[in-house]
Formats: structure tokens, C-alpha cells, sequence
DNA sequence: CTGTTAGCGCCTTCAC
DNA sequence: GTGAAGGCGCTAACAG
């Protein structure tokens, strides 16, 4: 089924059928004559080659989306926001799961380089952001620092202040000790995350949040909840996670030892994944809009590819006060 | 940088560059050559240009998955080891969210079809699978129905073994009125499970299990632990769950009624997403060997592309038995 | 052993 | 308003 069979059916030039298809036909060919050639098209369930396509335009309409963990909910989301965009616009989004996570270090423009139109890279850690500065491929970042001036544009959440939301929650229900179970990751989201609540304690002059980190996952999380509850001193009433997999792990680590969530100690997460609701209690969280910075990461980078410019976005995020934070206990 | 520029450069045809770097130069090219042809190329830091070979291959080295869900972590993990085979024999892997879950469905070769060299297809619900019978594309079905002779090759989990394990367990641990909370989802996967299920109790001669289905979500599996632990009659004592998922739900559920996991009830869950260790208590679950079925999925394929059989395979489970199950209470 | 040639399917001038 | 021609970068035949 090539561009000549419909031609040939329609018996027009394939230049006439290019035309046609591609919807450029206004005012260059006559009305019946395109819609002989729809008819034969639809007739021969004609299929245009996307690799002579991408040959002759020299663009493949294609965008790659670089994150840390396919396995995350998050990034799942994130691709499908993307996806959502870009189909919209008849593009395709392959992912590149980073190595920085796990998995060998495949470099990401292997051969892809002349198989991407651009790179839209989340929350990557910083090392791993430099490899993707060259390449040369029209880049856009997501939930990672927007300091660079002159730096790739940026759609970022504004998780300083959703982490100001959760310190601020924790205060007005009367917590005065609040340990903070810190992601041991080195990104500029876990980074601002670690300043705002240092920031917002400090602003109610309530003494700082002993930092306990620990690695992503539920058993380092409990480890690091239990080291934070049974640290010399009074004992902290509150927990406040840098993510919902960490606050699991503070709620298992808090029960280790015996005290009830959230009567004895109050619990917090971030991101607000699904199992923020499969807990019980359920988590109070923080909603992150991943499908829509997946969405507004692809339109920017739709701009840039168009020649337009993409200016910084900034999403806002919400506060979410489910069952596992209580008014504190004196 | 084409290949036109390496050959140029290295004072030799374009011709000899393509043998050198397909690796196809044995007794064709002096050694001296090829040396020269790889230096110029490294020099010049060139990378072939994808579309160009796809269109003169007819072959794009490129595999559709398709997927119920990516957000759930299993696809997410079968992504993975597919991707990673792929990789090893310099192919890609595009998602395709199938839109049984949501969304009218996008034509799964709208435009792909010309870009794709076959299709991996995942715990398809019947209908929704028919649409890849055709395409005429090389097709490869993970966790379906095998049943079909002369159909496509299958790769699959010994999910009607899985089940049994779990309910021999549970048996074993002296229950006798289990409540089977299922998924309301019409594929292969769940009703092997259900079928397994009535199967080992019968022939335990144990009284059947009311089944109580629930859409794949926290939510409705409460509802549906609380109708199942509040039905006339005496208490079921275990909850054998379909997924995890639902176990995380039906924890929910006995909880809202007074009750303790596992004391007074026990719950099992299946799939062993991380989900299950981030629950407490830990839910006694199976473990898929999600990556490895993703692997054996992309290996099959490969084997169709190269006119190789793809023998059927099985991969067995593992029950993990953890925290929510405990004795039956008399 | 190496070079020349042709053509994959498409889109875009340019000429009619 | 429509057709003819050329070339994107690559690889497989075929010459030399």
C-alpha cells in the first residue's frame, strides 16, 4: 500500500495524494478529485510510511521522555499526560527509563539521536542531567531546577510550597517535634523539599526537624522511623515524609514500636499515590498533578520545536488531610 | 553526518562504510580498512540514521506492547524486561495503552502499523484482543488464554497453580468459610483464578467460596470485603483476594468493621507488588515474575521475526507467605 | 577486496 | 488544478 497504489486507483498524480492527505490541498486541487482519491485511500486502507516520512522531512515526530523509574506511579502518570499531548499533535513519546535508577547504562542517543525529534527529562538527578545537555536535541525539564538562566525551560511543580502546606498543617494541629524522613536522593525536587520545611519550622520558631534519610523504599523508611522515634530526647510527635512510600514506612516503623498512627504520632506523605488511599489509616498527602505537568512538559516542548518560546510553568499543588495526622498529644 | 561524510572521510565508498559498521565486512573488507572506517567514524561521532535504514530494511526493529494499565506496577515491570531483551538485540519497545480501560479506542495502527515489526500483547480482556488478530503483524499474547491451537504462541504465569497454593495455604491453616473477593474484569488471568479457586476448595470439601467481585480499586474492594464479612450466615474467616490491590481494600474493610488482620481475619493478596510490604501487616501474596514474563515475551517475538517456532511457555509462582494470614480462629 | 548503481516511499519544488 | 522529477540516507546487488 504505497502513496503510488492510491494514485494509481484514484488515477491522479501521487504528488495529488500527498496533497490531499496531508491536508494541504486548499485552493490546489478540485473538490472531487479529492474526494476520489479519500475514497481510494480508505478503499486500499492506505497507511502513509512513517520511515520514508521521517527520511524526507528529517523529523521524526517522535519525543523521548527520560525518567528515573517506569515503575513509579508518578512517572507513569507523567508519561501518560504526554502521550495524551502528543497524539494530539500525531506525535509518539518513547520512554528511556535512566539508568541512574537501575538498569544498564544504555546511552540514551545510541542510535535514537536520529530517531528523536527531543528529550523531556523528569526529575533527574544532576549528574545524570549534564548527559543530556549536549546531544543537541531541543530539551525540556520537568521538576528540576529552574535556576539556570538561558537553561532548557522548565515545568515545575511548586513543591516548596506544598511541603509549606504540610509543615503548616502539622503545626496547626499543635506538633512542636516533627522529625522529617528525608529521600537520601540528590535531586532538586527532594532537595527543595528538605528547605522548605527547615524554612517553615524556622519561621514558627519551632525547633528544627532532626533530617532522618533514607533510600525510596518501605524498609528503609521504617528503619529511618524508627531510629527518628526512639532518638534520644523527647519523643516527636509528628512524622513528616518526603513521600507517600516513606510515610508507609514511618507508619510501619512507628507501629514496630508500638505506638498507634495517628493517636501516638502523626504521619505525613507527598505525591498522593494510590497508595496513599490503600493505607489504613489513609495518608494526609500532597496532590501532585502528574498527567498535567506530563501535558504541559510536551506542549513546551512542542513549542520549542515550532520555533516558539516555552515559558517556565509553575503547577500549583494541594494539600490533602486524610486520617493519619491528629492533633498532637502533649 | 552521514554515511556519505565517514566514507569521505575515511577515502573509501559509502558501501564499504555500511559492511564495516553492520558488521558484515568478513572476508569482504581488508583489516586495515575497517580500522580506518571505525576511526573516521568515531571521529566524526556518527550515528546511522534510523529512518533511512528502516525504510530500506522494511523492517523498523521496533516492538508495540500493549498494556491494560501502565500505572500498574506489574506492566510497568513487564515493560521493563521486554525493553531490556529488546535492547540486547538492538530493538525498541513502544507502549501502547490500550484503551479497554479508558478512552475510545485509538486505532491501535493508526499509523503505527508501517512502524512496527510486531506486537506484544498483555492480560488483553477477549474483545478488546481481537482487534490484533488481524494486522497482519507477528503477535505474541502474554498471560491469556493458550488455548487456542494454531493461534498466536503464548507466554504465561501457572496462575491456576498460584491460586492453588494460596488456598491450600489458607486451608492449611484450618480455614474453612473463605470469601473469595474477585476482580470484575473479564480476561483470562482473573477467571483462571476464580476457577482455581472453586476447584482446590472442592476438592478440599470445603463449602464453596461466595464470590464478591470488585472493579480492580481500593475503594471497591472495601465495599465488597464488608459485604462479604457482613452476608448473613456465619463469618468467612480468610479473604483470598485476586490482587493485591483488592487485599489492600479488604484489609480496609475488615478494619471498618471492627476487625483485625489478621487475628479475626485473614487476607491474602497476589501479584506481590510493593504495595504488599508496604502494608501492615505484609500481605501473604504470590509472586509474578513480571520482568521475566516480559523477557520471555520480547525472546518469543524475536524468535516469530525470525521465522523461529515460539514454543509456549509456562513460568511458575511462589507463594509468599507473610503477616495477614494467621490461623483460623474457631 | 572495493566501488558503482539502484531504489525503499514520501514530500516538495517546478513546470505545465 | 495537476503531473513529473529529484533526493532524504541507507544497504543489497552487481561490477570491476
Amino acid at each position: 500500500m504505497t502513496s503510488r497504489d492510491v494514485a494509481r486507483v484514484a488515477g491522479v498524480s501521487q504528488a495529488t495524494v500527498s496533497l490531499v492527505l496531508g491536508d494541504k490541498w486548499r485552493g490546489r486541487v478540485s473538490e472531487r478529485t479529492v474526494a476520489v482519491v479519500r475514497a481510494a485511500a480508505g478503499e486500499l486502507d492506505y497507511r502513509p510510511n512513517l520511515a520514508a516520512r521521517s527520511l524526507r522531512l528529517g523529523a521524526t515526530r517522535t519525543a523521548l521522555l527520560v525518567v528515573p523509574a517506569l515503575t513509579h506511579e508518578y512517572f507513569a502518570r507523567v508519561y501518560a499526560g504526554a502521550a495524551k499531548v502528543a497524539d494530539e499533535h500525531g506525535f509518539g513519546v518513547v520512554l528511556y527509563p535512566s539508568p541512574a535508577g537501575i538498569g544498564p547504562a544504555r546511552d540514551p542517543f545510541g542510535s535514537a539521536r536520529t530517531a528523536i525529534d527531543g528529550v523531556i527529562a523528569s526529575s533527574m538527578a544532576a549528574d545524570a542531567l549534564a548527559a543530556f545537555g549536549d546531544g543537541g536535541l531541543p530539551l525540556v525539564m520537568l521538576d528540576s531546577d529552574p535556576g539556570v538562566p538561558g537553561g532548557p525551560p522548565t515545568v515545575n511543580l511548586a513543591v516548596a510550597d506544598g511541603m509549606r502546606q504540610v509543615a503548616r498543617h502539622l503545626l496547626g494541629l499543635g506538633h512542636r517535634r516533627i522529625a522529617h524522613i528525608a529521600a537520601d536522593v540528590d535531586t532538586w525536587t527532594f532537595r527543595v523539599r528538605t528547605e522548605a520545611v527547615a524554612a517553615e519550622l524556622a519561621a514558627a520558631e519551632v525547633p528544627a526537624a532532626p533530617r532522618h534519610a533514607a533510600a525510596l523504599n518501605v524498609a528503609a523508611a521504617r528503619d529511618a522511623a524508627v531510629r527518628a522515634l526512639s532518638a534520644p530526647g523527647p519523643r516527636p510527635t509528628a512524622l513528616l515524609c518526603d513521600d507517600d512510600i516513606l510515610a508507609a514506612g514511618a507508619c510501619k516503623g512507628a507501629r514496630a514500636l508500638g505506638l498507634r498512627v495517628p493517636d501516638d504520632v502523626s504521619v505525613s506523605g507527598f505525591d498522593d499515590l494510590s497508595l496513599a488511599t490503600a493505607l489504613d489509616p489513609e495518608l494526609t498527602t500532597v496532590r501532585l498533578p502528574a498527567e498535567s505537568i506530563g501535558e504541559h512538559g510536551m506542549s513546551a516542548l512542542l513549542a520549542l520545536l515550532a520555533g516558539r518560546p516555552a515559558p517556565p510553568v509553575e503547577l500549583p499543588l494541594t494539600l490533602l488531610p486524610r486520617a493519619s495526622t491528629a492533633p498532637a498529644v502533649a
